[in-house]
DNA sequence: CTGATGATGTTCT
DNA sequence: GAACATCATCAGA
């Protein structure tokens, strides 16, 4: 079962930690990308440097306007792209952060698309290396701005996020976020969540 | 294994 | 013109 408008439309930190352990899903010409995601982050609102909203919405940042579940994505140090899930009502801005996957579906697709060769014997490493990172399994399941910027996935007939059965509480680490020293305001924040001991979370 | 560095171009000031 | 929610590669230990 595909998530629902209602669990997008929550919390954003609810979000960002519920989305722990669910699905990923990308159907594109009979190639069926999966993959769980094991790490998360939130971005909230004018509290928090952090935020590319936290000053109010531009061209880039516009669709967190919309209800949760629409997807923003964005272009960050000229060739990689990020990609996010808006939370929250329309009209209430929060995003998260979607920051690594575990393949579970389409790996040899995903090699494919990370490595431009054949897959045959794959090291262990260069497993790992497919999805552990937010530009890393954005390239791997072949997900772009140009397509998905703003699509919804509540209604989107080739990208969803499928439900799981909720994790165990011990099972989920909390912690600051990566890379935003820049943030005054929220540099400190707890709003980074993972799966513990997954192999998959970034660096 | 670790840490440092360069690539690269959109967005915002 | 500067900043940037990153990654691949390389040098050194």
């Amino acid at each position: 079962m595909r998530l629902k408008r209602e669990f997008y439309q929550r919390n954003t930190i609810l979000v960002a930690r519920d989305l722990l352990g669910k699905k990923l899903v990308h159907k594109e010409d009979g190639i069926h990308y999966i993959g769980k995601i094991v790490e998360t982050e939130a971005y909230i609102n004018t509290e928090d440097d952090g935020a590319h909203f936290n000053k109010g919405l531009t061209n880039r940042t516009r669709i967190i306007d919309e209800s949760g579940g629409h997807i923003y994505i964005y272009n960050i140090y000229g060739m990689y792209q990020l990609f996010n899930i808006v939370a929250e009502k329309k009209g209430v801005h929060g995003a998260v952060l979607i920051r690594a996957v575990e393949p579970i579906e389409g790996i040899e697709s995903m090699y494919i698309n990370r490595y431009k060769k054949d897959f045959s014997s794959p090291s262990k490493k260069e497993i790992i290396n497919l999805t552990n990172g937010p530009a890393k399994f954005v390239m791997a399941m072949d997900i772009s701005k140009e397509e998905f910027y703003g699509a919804d996935l509540v209604l989107n007939k080739r990208l969803w996020v499928e439900n799981a059965n909720d994790l165990q509480k011990d099972e989920v680490v909390r912690s600051k976020r990566i890379n935003i020293d820049y943030a005054i305001k929220g540099k400190d924040y707890l709003l980074r969540f993972h799966i513990k001991d997954n192999p998959f979370v970034s660096k």
